[in-house]
DNA sequence: GCCAACGTTGGC
DNA sequence: GCCAACGTTGGC
């Protein structure tokens, strides 16, 4: 079955425009140093699962397009690398800590703003909204998916 | 297994 | 830059 997600990036380091220019659109999710978050992405996405791309810790948080999912899980290199940010000394290449997928961006969308997603009733339970939600990758069900694909039509 | 200290996230 | 909220670490 088809699942949706919504999965936070920094437009400072992979914006939804960076995405669409990156080469056959996917990117890969690199970088989630969180256990839930990688569960979500070892464990539970499948290729083809929708996802909303949302921009964050930047001057207008929100939703910036849409995407899918484009790759099973594989370990993310970067976890292996001494001089990277996300190095993880705890991790080997025989028993990977950090599993990531690939992203393919599709469309880029009208900004969906954070306050907006915050005005809708219907959007109430929506994980990012949620008081104190850190998490970077979310699941969205169905009916949010239904809602938000509407609000970024009008 | 508890829990204090510390680090990170992310909107504002 | 602030700060609430949450996750992780590590001593015990």
């Amino acid at each position: 079955m088809k699942h949706y997600w919504l999965m936070k990036s920094e437009p400072g380091e992979v914006s939804i425009d960076d995405a669409l220019n990156a080469r056959q659109q996917t990117v890969p999710w690199t970088g989630v140093r969180n256990y839930q978050a990688r569960n979500f992405m070892r464990d539970a996405m499948q290729v083809g699962d929708g996802v909303l791309f949302y921009h964050s810790s930047c001057a207008e948080p929100g939703i910036a397009g849409l995407a899918e999912v484009a790759s099973g899980p594989y370990p993310d290199d970067t976890q292996f690398d001494a001089k990277s940010k996300y190095f993880d000394a705890k991790a080997t290449p025989e028993s990977p800590r950090w599993m990531m997928v690939d992203v393919r961006a599709l469309q880029k969308t009208q900004l969906l703003p954070l306050a907006e997603l915050r005005a809708q009733a219907s959007l109430e339970d929506l994980l990012i909204l949620k008081r104190g939600n850190r998490l970077s990758i979310t699941p969205v069900t169905p009916e949010q998916w239904r809602c938000i694909i509407k609000l970024l039509h009008k």
